[in-house]
RNA sequence: GCGGCUGUAGCUCAGCGGAUUAGAGCAUCGGUCUACGGAACCGAGGGUCGGGGGUUCGAAUCCCUCCAGCCGCACCA
C-alpha cells in the first residue's frame, strides 16, 4: 500500500510543481486539523506574490477533494481534514499490510559500523550506546528493504597485547581461557597490567611478544587468536543477553586491516597527499587546524613506523567501498572523536577512494552520565559492566513482577523480567537525542509509567489480552471505519503516521523519532481504549474497535522490533 | 586560542522556521473507581525557551554576539 503521507504529498506536489517545478509543499502533522501545508508561504516569497493569494493559486491546481478537505487558515497554511472514506480505505489497506504502510526502497548495500569492544576487555555502559543505536539503526535499513553490514570493529590488535599473551602463557593456556570464559576480562586485564607494571622482566617479555605477534609468529598468533576467540564468545554472550543482532561473523577487528595499511600508506603517497612530519607519514586535510593555528595532520604511520588507528580506519573505508559495495557507511561512534572522522572521511575524499556518491555518516553519540552528571560509574569510579546493568534491571523487573499476580510460570516470569530490563535500557537510549549526553537513572527508566519501554511493551499487552478474551475468533474482512468518536479517530490517525514516523528516524539516523511516535501511539491508545468499550460494544461497532486495537498492537510490536525491543504479549 | 556539542517547567526530555494558550513524562495537588487488566485515565498549578542584537508578515526554531557547561585539537583508539 501506499502512505497516507505520501498520497498526500504526490497531489500536493503535482500542484506546486504547476507553480514552481519542485517546491516542497512541506506537509507536516498538524494540531489543527489532520496535516497542514507550510509551504505555502515560502513558495510565495519566491513568486513575489502575497501568501493567501498563492493558496488560492495552489487550490486551482490541487486535485484533493477524495482523500482530504482543504482549508486556508491563518498567513497562508492549508490545512487538511482527511475524508472518511479515505480513512477507512487507508485503515483497510493498513490492516491487509505487514509492513503497516511502509514501502520498499531500492535495495542498496549499507555498512554500519558499531559497538566495537576491546578483546579481553570488559563491554560496559561505554558500549552501550553505540551497540544499541547501532543494532536499531541496523533493524531499521533491513526493514526498508536494504542489505545491511554489520561491522564490529573490535579492538584486538596493538601493544597491549604483549602483556596480554606474556599473562596468558604464565596463566596457563587453560587456566587463561577458564578465566576469560566466565567472562571475567577484566580481571584477567588487570592482571596483565598490574604485572606490566611492577615486574621489569615481565615488561621486556611483553614488549618482545609484541614484536613477534607483529612479525607473525605461529606461535604468538596462536595465542592471540586464542584471546581474540573467546573475547568474541563473550561478546557473543553479551549480545544474547542484550538482544543484539550482532553475530561473531560480524566481527572485523583492527587486525583485519592489518594486510591493507603498507597500501594505505603507498597510494596516498602516489597521490601525493604524504608528508613526513617529525618522522611520521601525514597527511595533511584542508581546513584542519590545532592549537597554534598550524595544520593539523592525520597521522597514518608513526614515526616509530608503526600505524596508528587513522591508517586502519582509512583502510577499512577502502574495503568497505571497493569490496563490499557500500552505497552508505555509517559510523556508530562517541562524539569525541568526530574531528578525528571528519579528517578520515576528507582524506578519503582526496585520494579518490571515497565517491561523493558514497554517504559516509559519523553517527555520534552523548556519554551517559550517572547521578551526578558526571561518567557514569560505579561508586569507586569504575565502570560498570554492561551484563551487570542488565542483571540489576532484570532484578528490579522481576521483583515488580513478583507483585503482581500474573499467572504465569516461573520460567515465563524470568524470560519476561529479562525482556523488560532489555526494553528499560534500551529504550532510554534510544528515546533521547542521540547527540546529547544523558543521565542513566535505572529507577525511572524501568518505571512502568512515563515514556519508557516497559510502559510502551505494557500498552501492547494490555491490547494482546482483549483478544485473549475473545471467546470466538473475530473477523475484520468486511471491517467499515466510521470512526464516529474522536478517540477512534485520534487513534486511526496515530496509526496512519507510523511510516512517517521512521522516515524521519532514517533520514535522520535518529532512533528517538520512532521511540517518540510510539510514546503518542501508545497515549492515543490509552485514552481510546478508556473512552471506547471494545468486547462489550454492540456491532459493527465492536468489529471496527477490534480492528483498531489489532492494527495498534501491531504497530507497537514492530515499532519496538525496530528498535530491538520486545513486546511480550502478556506481563 | 580554534573547532564541535549542549543550555526549554522543580527534575528528565521533545519540539529546531510557522500560526491566538511553547509540549510530554516524572514529581506536586485535585478528581475518576465494585474495572473489556487501575502497572490506567481525566484535570490543575508550574516556563521572560541561557542573555543581547539582527533577518522575517512570523523565531525556542535561521544569522551574529556574549555567557555557562562538556568534549576534541600530532604519533592511544
Amino acid at each position: 500500500m501506499t502512505s497516507t503521507y505520501d498520497l498526500l504529498r504526490d497531489r500536493l506536489r503535482r500542484a506546486f510543481d504547476a507553480i514552481d517545478e519542485g517546491a516542497d509543499p512541506v506537509l507536516r502533522i498538524s494540531e489543527r486539523s489532520d496535516y497542514q501545508v507550510n509551504g505555502v508561504m515560502a513558495l510565495a516569497k519566491a513568486q513575489g506574490v502575497a501568501p493567501r493569494e498563492m493558496a488560492a493559486r495552489v487550490l486551482e491546481h490541487l486535485e484533493i477533494d477524495d482523500l482530504a478537505e482543504v482549508e486556508v487558515a491563518g498567513p497562508g497554511f492549508l490545512n487538511l481534514t482527511l475524508t472518511d472514506s479515505f480513512l477507512n480505505a487507508q485503515l483497510r489497506a493498513l490492516l491487509g499490510d505487514d509492513r503497516l504502510g511502509v514501502g520498499l526502497v531500492e535495495k542498496r548495500t549499507v555498512v554500519i559500523d558499531y559497538s566495537a569492544p576491546n578483546v579481553a576487555k570488559e563491554m560496559h555502559v561505554g558500549h552501550l550506546r553505540s551497540t544499541v543505536i547501532g543494532d536499531s539503526l541496523a533493524r531499521m535499513y533491513r526493514f526498508q528493504g536494504d542489505r545491511v553490514i554489520a561491522r564490529n570493529h573490535v579492538g584486538d590488535w596493538g601493544t597491549p597485547f604483549g602483556m596480554l599473551i606474556e599473562h596468558l602463557v604464565d596463566l596457563g593456556e587453560d587456566e587463561a581461557v577458564a578465566s576469560l570464559s566466565i567472562g571475567d576480562l577484566d580481571g584477567f586485564y588487570r592482571g596483565a597490567r598490574a604485572k606490566f607494571d611492577a615486574d621489569e622482566g615481565f615488561k621486556e617479555r611483553s614488549r618482545s611478544r609484541v614484536v613477534a605477534l607483529q612479525g607473525g609468529d605461529p606461535e604468538t598468533r596462536r595465542l592471540w587468536r586464542m584471546l581474540v576467540d573467546e573475547s568474541v564468545k563473550y561478546f557473543a554472550e553479551v549480545y544474547a543477553a542484550l538482544d543484539v543482532t550482532l553475530t561473531p561473523e560480524d566481527v572485523t577487528g583492527e587486525s583485519y586491516y592489518n594486510d591493507m595499511l603498507e597500501a594505505v600508506v603507498r597510494d596516498l603517497d602516489t597521490a601525493g597527499l604524504l608528508v613526513e612530519s617529525g618522522g611520521a607519514l601525514c597527511v595533511f586535510p584542508e581546513g584542519f587546524v590545532n592549537r597554534e593555528g598550524e595544520p593539523l595532520p592525520l597521522i597514518v604511520r608513526k614515526s616509530d613506523e608503526g600505524f596508528g588507528y587513522a591508517a586502519t580506519d582509512l583502510a577499512a573505508v577502502r574495503d568497505r567501498v571497493d569490496h563490499l559495495h557500500a552505497d552508505e557507511i555509517l559510523y556508530v561512534v562517541g562524539a569525541p572523536q568526530g574531528q578525528h572522522f571528519d579528517m578520515v572521511f576528507a582524506v578519503a575524499r582526496a585520494a579518490g577512494w571515497l565517491l561523493d556518491s558514497v554517504r559516509c555518516v559519523h553517527v555520534a553519540f552523548g556519554n551517559v552520565l550517572g547521578p551526578d552528571r558526571k561518567m557514569f560509574a560505579s561508586r569507586s569510579g569504575e565502570t560498570i559492566k554492561l551484563i551487570d546493568l542488565l542483571d540489576e534491571a532484570r532484578e528490579r523487573a522481576l521483583s515488580a513482577l513478583r507483585q503482581r499476580s500474573l499467572d504465569v510460570a516461573p520460567e515465563a516470569r524470568e524470560r519476561l523480567a529479562t525482556q523488560i530490563a532489555r526494553a528499560a535500557i534500551k529504550y532510554a537510549d534510544l528515546s533521547t537525542d542521540r547527540q546529547r549526553d544523558y543521565v542513566f537513572d535505572l529507577d525511572r527508566m524501568i518505571a512502568f509509567e512515563g515514556d519508557t519501554g516497559p510502559y510502551l511493551q505494557y500498552a501492547h499487552a494490555r491490547l494482546r489480552s482483549i483478544f485473549r478474551r475473545l471467546d470466538a475468533p473475530w473477523d475484520g474482512a468486511d471491517v467499515t471505519f466510521d470512526l464516529a468518536e474522536s478517540a477512534e479517530r485520534t487513534l486511526a490517525l496515530g496509526l496512519l503516521h507510523f511510516p512517517e514516523a521512521l522516515d524521519g528516524a532514517l533520514a535522520t539516523l535518529q532512533p528517538h523519532r520512532l521511540s517518540g511516535y510510539l510514546f503518542d501511539l501508545a497515549q492515543r491508545f490509552t485514552t481510546f481504549y478508556e473512552a471506547c468499550p471494545v468486547l462489550s460494544a454492540p456491532e459493527p461497532t465492536r468489529t471496527q474497535r477490534l480492528a483498531l486495537c489489532e492494527l495498534c498492537a501491531r504497530t507497537l510490536s514492530l515499532g519496538l522490533s525496530l528498535l530491538g525491543i520486545e513486546a511480550p504479549d502478556q506481563m
